[in-house]
DNA sequence: GTCTATAGCAGGATAGAC
DNA sequence: GTCTATCCTGCTATAGAC
């Protein structure tokens, strides 16, 4: 909550025990420095993510019906808005030239290689035509994974600004969202 | 490039200072505090962004050729590449819980209020009906808009990440752009 | 306008008792 | 595991000479 109220930097380890309500010494013997918090955090929205994906994909082959494209969007919606606070620190962090772990690329890269598989049924991966891959992965990656993640984490300041009712936005970037993928895979 | 680099709060006046090679009290005569040399730069570019909106609609009517929606957005892509150091900035600092003058959606309210007169050849913001007005601002936001800042921002580091020509990635963002839009456009 | 010098404070991190 | 107390560095910002 601190970091993506204030951004990382901002934040210090008092605040944070201040919230936490701990001492400051005691975050020093559970992380080995405030970095080290951080980096936790995004440890553990990979691993996150990459349940999830894997248990989509589970229950849809368990269950033997059509995989509905339109559904999983709108449950990726959910769970990105649930985790809107990690996520836009790590697009900050991204943001930044220092970055040398880019959780918020690694995130997007297992996240998109999935994409291709539901949404395509195929692996580009396997691709031979290399440049055709690579046109997908931009397509995946900023017409896909960005918009869904900065929905995810400008979605209440949007509606603030913009004087939108919280839900309607959501219905209106589904249905944005929807259009302009099903019209990329027709 | 500082604030791009390493974030606003990580940047001390002092690095300032010395890249700039002036005396730090130099940039408190010059500014008020640290806030407002971020600040001066925001009004910057919306400033430039506004004259770059209006030039190209002068150019379009004046030369009596139906306007070029695929150039255009070529255009927009070099107009922000240059400038993703501020955008960038920008970004981060929108994020953040305490943005209290959210130069990010300033900027993007004038380009893409633009943008619907321009690829729609009509101004929504007159538009009776309401809740189809918000859902324009849902997609040039971040179907439009944000792809594209963020294309400018991550460009770089994308290519490195993703081991793609910087050229070619350019290119297939342009082109996916162009088939999102037109196809939501039809 | 441009500099030197410094005040004043807050931050990250550790030592060591319990 | 959890705390108190403290070190030391580096930060923002200003005073005042030239």
């Amino acid at each position: 909550e601190l970091f993506s109220e204030k951004g990382f930097n901002a934040t210090s380890v008092n605040m944070i025990a201040e919230k936490a309500e701990v001492n400051k010494a005691l975050i020093y013997y559970h992380f080995k420095d405030k970095n080290d918090i951080i980096n936790s955090m995004f440890e553990n929205i990979i691993k996150e993510s990459d349940d999830y994906i894997n248990k989509t994909f589970e229950n849809s082959s368990e269950s033997g019906k059509a995989f509905n494209k339109q559904e999983a969007i709108g449950e990726e919606i959910k769970f990105m808005l649930k985790r809107k606070n990690i996520l836009s620190v790590m697009m900050m962090e991204a943001l930044k030239g220092a970055d040398k772990d880019n959780y918020f690329f690694k995130c997007a890269d297992s996240v998109f290689k999935n994409h291709l598989k539901m949404f395509e049924g195929n692996d580009l991966t396997n691709n031979d035509d290399f440049s055709e891959f690579q046109r997908q992965l931009v397509y995946e990656f900023f017409m896909g994974f960005v918009p869904m993640v900065t929905f995810a984490v400008f979605h209440e300041k949007w509606c603030e600004y913009f004087e939108c009712d919280s839900e309607k936005a959501t219905e209106y970037f589904w249905d944005s969202f929807n259009r302009t993928h099903l019209a990329q895979n027709k």
